[in-house]
DNA sequence: AGACCGGAAAGGTAACACCATTTCATGTCT
DNA sequence: AGACATGAAATGGTGTTACCTTTCCGGTCT
């Protein structure tokens, strides 16, 4: 049941379709666009036009003066926290430097995400963080990929979330594009090895338990896996 | 030095009371405001009260329907990351929350930051960064506080710059934000330990010789002085 | 070179038609 | 009478157009 019915939503394809552009680098640092171009371009009115344009100011992509335009900014510059940003670099040339640096933020972040959740997680959560721990042994013991992914995904996504830090709990969904991305690009061993099953039991576990070292730990170790497959050295 | 910006753009300022008043929680999750109200409380068209309202949205922090207006959402979907959210949360009574989820942000960050420089700051950042160091021991035996302040910040900046991961640089602005606030708030020693010195010099040396791992437990010792100060257990 | 001016482009206002959604009153069926 | 369907009216965002105002780039005149 797909919520997002939303039926029209004029300037949501503008404000995507500049904001891929400028994060391929089609449009690049220093480009000077004006409104009637991108009035003209889209075939929209002066205010939907204007309206896209402020946002992408708002996410630091561009800025706007009067007289010279509209013109593209350094990456240096940009929100690239931004959700929506990070969606354009990964739809984009851009691709493989935003998994990398993702993958690089998940290293730093998840391990004592890991710890806080040991603190500040909610009893439901610690139970559930278990219950996945659980199922991800059986299904990575199936060799059932697909699901193994969907549940990993939830597994880190629910510990973010209960570190109890909310701009850890943000980055449950760049978190959960990477994974996703990278069981895509086949860069997951085809049956999850069996120390990775016992780290995700072991993470839960100390967890549940509130032993927040433990779980720091355990969590590191089980993201050198990932280091080694796909940071260089 | 205040860098006074443009003759003032005329949203900004609506844009940031609003943002400020739903971050404080003047505004609560679920209140409901209309575009007309806007106008009114601002006396600015609706033009301007659209591209303010354009851009909370895109911040995840209302969202507008039609018949109904526009409805503050609860802060698990705002873009915490934004520096305009986070600025806002400091200035407000969320402020104190919002410095323990930096910190806890920095102590994951940082030390992967300086390993990640280590190996890929270029020659000048690498001397810099050691120039740094130094000036940080001349001026804390002298007891500069402020000036020590603005250096330790630069420190961290360039760093976090040099690392190569914009994400990991995108965060220098709050960085600062917290190292300046924390001696706002006197939680700094009156004079910086020594301790504190040697381990500042330490990264900076390891980053010059391109030891990652050496630089990132440098910097993981020298914020531990930051995590008993300011966490709890 | 320095002062000056024309015009390009964003900033801002106003008025309007349009459309989705909620609310509510009305009427019919049981 | 009470419940439910129906449809109309009120409400408030969406998108368009027209028209000023302000800034400031660039060329020109002295």
């Amino acid at each position: 049941m797909i919520e997002r019915r939303n039926p029209t939503g004029l300037h949501d394809p503008v404000l995507d379709e500049l904001g891929l552009a400028i994060a391929s680098g089609a449009l690049p640092e220093g480009r000077v666009l004006t409104l009637d171009g991108i009035q003209e371009r889209f075939g929209v009115s002066r205010t939907v036009a204007r309206e896209a344009m402020r946002v992408l100011e708002s996410m630091g992509m561009v800025t706007s003066r009067r007289r010279v335009g509209i013109t593209v900014r350094p990456m240096d510059d940009w929100n690239v926290f931004d959700p929506k940003v990070i969606w354009w670099r990964l739809a984009g040339p851009g691709r493989d430097a935003q998994l990398r640096t993702l993958t690089e933020l998940r290293l730093a972040i998840e391990p004592l995400a890991a710890g806080a959740a040991a603190r500040a997680a909610t009893g439901p959560e610690r139970a559930r963080l278990t219950a996945l721990a659980a199922e991800l042994r059986r299904l990575g013991e199936a060799a059932d990929l697909a699901e193994f992914m969907e549940r990993d995904v939830e597994f880190h996504e629910l510990l973010l979330r209960a570190s109890g830090n909310e701009m850890f709990g943000a980055l449950a969904g760049p978190v959960a594009a990477v994974l996703r991305g990278r069981t895509r690009l086949g860069l997951m061993p085809h049956q999850p090895v069996r120390a990775a099953l016992d780290l995700h039991e072991a993470v839960a576990a100390a967890v549940a338990a509130g032993r927040a070292a433990a779980a720091e730990e355990a969590m590191r170790e089980l993201l050198a896996e990932v280091r080694t497959a796909t940071l260089p050295g």
